[in-house]
DNA sequence: CAGTCTTATTTGTTTTTTGCAAATAACATT
DNA sequence: AATGTTATTTGCAAAAAACAAATAAGACTG
């Protein structure tokens, strides 16, 4: 076929956080091809249309190249596009942002990993990605179960509570979190299953299945 | 620049929202070339790579070429891609939605309006969009000012309640809304204008400068 | 092994928000 | 002036959230 307009390039980029030491992360890729060769770079790629049955796909594939395995939770961000942000040429770039437990990643060798708040300066467009990536995320933990998909499989309400307050950036009540999150049906526990310390017991529980609904509200 | 891989079609499509007479409506548009020609479908088409400065360009391009100027507010809604959505090969649709009033609309001839829940059925993925945007407008509804875009400049809070109970789809106490939203400072009255009627003056109101924050709450 | 420390979890109490119903306001129309 | 119609306010009951503090249950120490 014949097409009446040049096609711009076409890219995914992922975002991939992590909790690592109480403080939220991303992980990076050094890039090991021109343009910007060598520098540290949203792990990204271009989507191979015999391969990949979508942009996700080619999200997922890129994630598996960088950590080994796919990301527990994986969400289209936002399309940036543009004859100015990478300088092959006019290009569009699908980006990701995914949610992966520090546990999982500690055995995982290649992977770069920085605090939000302290990054290298990146280069294409990657610290609007990474902006926008990080409002998100905080944007959504107000109404969501997102960030339980930062912890493993089994926490206790204090290591949600924490993170909740980590993403969100600011304190949350004790109880009423407590009351508002077993309300919802988002989390379970785990029966007879309890993380000890030299203190009482803690009750662990694990994400429910109802645990991607967003949190109830109203106007 | 030799490119390793084939790239996909790249195009923008987008979802018009107007009220019609207390009913959410999408603008469709007929198609003027295969494939599908003649059949209505979501106004669309290829990113120009020489003419547009990125895709919310070649989505407002599009948006101005369908109704002849710029929609009040315009977002870009989600990213579609893949082999099967276009029988011209794998390709990857940047999908907007944008509000528009009515009152902006009527005088435009081409616009053929259709309520949401009683469109045609729409060839590629459109369906797909179009229940995508809805959501995302009925979502962003329950916690931003968004459909407030959907009415004229000037409004009365009844106007204002009404556009909100249609877009999320419940029932809003009148005393509780009128406080909420008058607490956030999304609108502001607009001194000594007022709509008259067979009752008491209505006072007039428009939207704010803060009118794109995100309502108040809390988790 | 009693006392102490630490974190978990629950309990009150106060304050704020919401839900609901009804009263009151202000104008046009008859 | 009486009536109809929509706008706006008020009052109160119920629910949710914020705040502060008590109690629980283990480990650790001397």
């Amino acid at each position: 076929m014949k097409l009446a307009h040049p096609q711009p390039l076409v890219m995914v980029d992922t975002a991939l956080f992590t909790i690592r030491d109480e403080c939220l992360c991303l992980i990076l890729a050094r890039r090991k091809e021109p343009p910007f060769e060598g520098l540290l770079a949203l792990p990204g790629g271009f989507v191979h249309v015999q391969e990949d049955t979508d942009t996700e796909a080619a999200a997922r594939r890129v994630i598996r190249g960088k950590i080994g395995f796919d990301a527990p939770y994986l969400e289209q961000l936002f399309t940036f596009s543009g004859a100015a942000r990478d300088p092959r040429g006019w290009s569009v770039s699908v980006a990701y942002y995914a949610l992966i437990p520090w546990s999982l990643l500690v055995r995982s060798s290649s992977a770069e990993v920085f605090p939000v708040d302290a990054l290298p300066p990146l280069p294409f467009d990657h610290g609007q990605i990474v902006a926008k990536a990080v409002e998100r995320l905080r944007g959504k933990a107000t109404y969501s179960s997102l960030p339980a998909f930062l912890l493993p499989a089994e926490f206790t309400m204090n290591d949600l509570h924490r993170i909740y307050e980590q993403a969100i950036g600011t304190r949350l009540d004790k109880a009423s979190f407590r009351h508002k999150i077993l309300g919802q049906d988002i989390i379970e526990e785990i029966p007879d299953r309890f993380r000890t310390g030299a203190h009482r017991p803690a009750q662990l529980y694990r994400l429910s299945s109802k645990a991607l609904t967003p949190l109830e509200r109203k106007i």
